[in-house]
DNA sequence: CCTTATTCAGTGACAAGGTCACAGAACTTG
DNA sequence: CAAGTTCTGTGACCTTGTCACTGAATAAGG
């Protein structure tokens, strides 16, 4: 029995019935897991489905030579399609999810999940819609590093990253991962941003001290 | 009524009893269609899903600057995803699904398909299995413009193209679209080709002469 | 508290790839 | 065959990535 009701929380599951949902409740795991914890990677493909309460999961690729781009973020109330993907890929692949936060997921086997996509559309088109945003997603990062410049991509990243706020605690190479670039790139093009006076930085923390010209930057495309 | 038995020729009909079968011919319809024509894109949402039954699909993404980059190719026997992507993607996009061949293609109302995938587990999973493997695709492709070298992307793409054949057919424009790079940089790279003895150009014309040696440049990395 | 590691950021030189402008070669069409 | 179009080659220059190394900021240990 589980103290929450997490079918409350997913947008294909809230709108299903009551017998249903209690049916969930008693086949699914919840599990709480520590930031940092790595939720799957190529050494690591789970064999039930993923769907996140609470916190976010950073999806991201690592290069053979040590250099790494952020994919997308899962937010709570989201499935992590990836898993699924995993599951069914014979090739080598090098995806992984690292939770960004503290977090706590459900974890509903694949039997259940199989038979939940048959009988329920609300849960069918739910699970397409998530299959559809990560793809999107991919285009996205396709088309920014493929023909994206730099200062742009940083300043547009910076700006999601401080979100309502005005700092970010991030590293040099924490940002150059975001973006799939090298630290020594990022390190100049921020010191060209203090120097224009759009950010205040010290170790391991960048003020963005000039939004609305970050904004300016980040749209120029 | 429908001439052929489309239902062989996919993994997701094949095994499915002859009534469902039946039905799903009766329902589809079949459409032919010339080299160039635009499949899918922006502009062009379908409102059905789209299964290929003959030819490939080239599916691209373009940028503001006229550059492009294939994203993955959509063989017979496939299913083409993106479309469903489409329908549902509220954001912009700028994939373009471009027939590379005279291809015939198999039409499924969104009802039929939601329909098929509810009731079949069959089909199900075969059109889990082709996200998935989309997905796996676009990876791929994240991965190897971030982290490639060009010379290695282009080794390989010109093995691909050149199938079982010694020679290709193309521009160094298309194949600079087939990787997302200026043409250019196609020229240099092939005109280092040429003087290291492994292939020889024509105008719109490339011979692999020597295949093993552009294979090890392929495979390093 | 000071010393010593360790992590983080800055920098210059160079390589790789992308952009621009233009020239000439190879096909096509009238 | 002449004129136009498409394709390829090339040099100069800019952006981005790589390498090697430096010093600064912080953390850890005595």
């Amino acid at each position: 029995m589980n103290a929450i009701d997490w079918t409350e929380r997913f947008k294909g599951t809230m709108a299903l019935p009551r017998p249903v949902r209690d049916r969930l409740l008693n086949v699914a795991l919840i599990r709480d897991h520590k930031k940092g914890y790595q939720v799957f990677g190529p050494e690591n493909v789970p064999d039930s489905l993923i769907f996140l309460y609470d916190g976010t999961i950073r999806v991201s690729q690592t290069s053979g030579n040590g250099r790494d781009i952020v994919l997308y973020r899962v937010d709570a109330g989201e499935s992590c399609v990836l898993t699924t993907a995993c599951m069914l890929a014979e090739e080598a692949y090098n995806a992984e999810g690292i939770a960004e936060s503290d977090i706590k997921v459900v974890v509903l086997p694949k039997m259940s999940f199989d038979r939940l996509v048959a009988e329920e559309p609300a849960f069918r088109s739910f699970v397409f819609a998530t299959y559809s945003r990560r793809l999107i997603d991919l285009l996205r990062v396709v088309d920014d590093v493929a023909f994206g410049r730099i200062d742009v991509r940083l300043a547009e990243r910076l700006l999601v990253l401080a979100g309502g706020d005005r700092e970010i605690a991030a590293t040099h190479q924490e940002i150059a991962s975001e973006l799939g670039t090298a630290r020594e790139v990022i390190s100049r093009v921020l010191h060209d941003f203090q120097e224009r006076g759009l950010i205040v930085q010290s170790r391991g923390r960048i003020t963005l001290s000039a939004k609305p010209a970050l904004r300016a930057i980040a749209e120029s495309d």
